[in-house]
DNA sequence: ACTCACGGGACATCCCGTTTTT
DNA sequence: AAAAACGGGATGTCCCGTGAGT
């Protein structure tokens, strides 16, 4: 129902996405969806909060791996870059995310999610002596965030996020050599 | 006539920027406007274009201070950071190429043409030995390019683009600590 | 039950007046409603056929009081305002039939009943010589009734009713003075 | 244009008559239409000011004739029964004043134009000693305008207008009895 | 007796682009 | 070269009513 929504937001975009489209895709009337989500926004907005959905339980799962804590951003963002390039949600979230603009209805602020996260792994490497002296965690954490989403959207653009695992995994090596003590 | 234009897609975004709206904005009328542009989407390529034309006069004038190829490359990018920040012709030409999708007529490619660039000079800096060994020139190139639109981008959309010079140069030190030899 | 939608048409009127609404204000759901009411034209020819029920038991509680025909006829008049003033299913069939054209199915004729009433009452005025000689009832019935509902209506229009009763007295004063002999 | 419109509103009220109807009857399509009013509620308001743009120029019609003040007011509200039982425009600015509550927009306060002028007239009159000494002319004008309004509507409801103009002349005859001195 | 999911259809609004006129 | 009138088409929203299930 909901997911079919978001393949079709992920696919098309917010505006180019009809109502009436998301009910031919499920095999209902515009009326049917209009019973569940009171408004094209709704939708929108439940797709987005789906997406954030995800993260908790991925660092959950990589926290189960006793990694320490920059292993930890690491994986995280490792997965993440999978997730990205394989779930049709995600993917749809970030491009709503990407027309907020377009959408009337505010919807959670972006990357300060990522952003707070990453900050607060950082300060632990900090504290264990696993952060480069230079690097401030704040700083850093913006750095991979911006890096991260630089990377998704290209690879999104150009190749349909074909190469997105490969092309995140050159660039976070790239930075983990400047960041990691 | 066009750089009108250009404020109003950055502003609002291609589709939600209407031709009376530019024609309002400049004092004609929508018949005066198609007059000049065919289509809608002649102005938007119009902007994109304008956009693309920045470039080659900055590698020139950056190129006519002399510095080394891996110096080149990041004044480059540094000077590039504060035209993003303070251009309407140039924000206007990176949020309609985010919002492609919603232009029916194509676009020239983004990111290659800063990718390409940015390899070649790379590539220069191999040969006199400016880069870090374990670095390829096109990697390193391509993650500048994300790095470098993932920080305008988040800039744009957290702080209006007010703090775009400070966090580039944050993130590209970071970035360079990596490709320097 | 029919109350609530009694009071929702009188401050809404018919077509702004939904059945979901009337449903939540009663605190079930459309189907609910939709067992005691075929349709909504049944649930507001119900309120009209509740608003006309009001006037043979304010007739009867008049006649009890033993008037002449002509001081019947008026204190009726005086009594309608004073219900036209606080009750709203009284209220309801007033906007109701205003709105008539909105409904499909056929209302009461309006306004023939209390025509009806008057010319009868003040006919048997005539032949008690109550009734000035330049005057018909007919004639007189249908003025009383023209401006009674002119009255309500203003007051409802620019006071909310507030003024009814004291305008009413006001405009009957004139009127009885060139009816009564 | 616009007198389309008037028509049509007379006919089916402002709720049921859409703008597509509108369009079909002139011979354009509804974009025709949006051209010339830039929404629904702006057409309505166009006809309601159009009907009050008719009564100055009734009223220097008949100061034109020399009338005393209280005869002036008498051959007004004649003329404007006329009116009403003839012209479209009046008509539905009429019916689309009792239907205000659909229109979003504001409307011009109803009555009280007619009111205040009555006022007037009756106080010239009161100074010549024309007005009967038990009647403040406020009073006598707000009773004017209630019945005028209520034969109007009720002639609508009841015979298309067809008889307004007797049925007024035998209420105002009635009303003026008590009225004059 | 009541709930929930759904269908079907209407309608105001908007916008791009063309035609007609000046 | 510009203004004004107009066409055509899409879309979000809303609402009445039905029907299966409880």
């Amino acid at each position: 129902v909901l997911h079919t929504a978001a393949a079709l937001f992920a696919a098309r975009g917010y505006r180019d996405t009809s109502v009436k489209d998301v009910a031919d895709e499920v095999g209902m009337t515009k009326g049917a969806v209009y019973h569940h989500f009171p408004t094209k926004e709704a939708l929108a907005i439940a797709v987005v909060e789906a997406h954030y959905a995800h993260w908790p339980v991925l660092l959950e799962e990589v926290r189960a791996e006793g990694f320490s804590a920059i292993d930890t951003a690491m994986k995280m963002l490792d997965r993440a870059a999978d997730v990205f390039g394989s779930d049709p949600v995600v993917q749809a979230g970030a491009r709503l995310q990407l027309e907020r603009s377009l959408i009337g209805a505010p919807l959670p602020t972006p990357y300060t999610g990522w952003t707070d996260l990453l900050t607060q792994l950082l300060t632990e490497a900090r504290i264990v002596g696993d952060l480069h002296e230079d690097v401030t965690p704040e700083q850093a954490a913006q750095t991979l965030v911006a890096t991260f989403f630089g990377v998704q959207h290209i690879s999104d653009t150009l190749h349909a996020r074909a190469d997105i695992a490969v092309r995140w995994r050159e660039a976070r090596a790239l930075l983990f050599r400047s960041i990691r003590a």
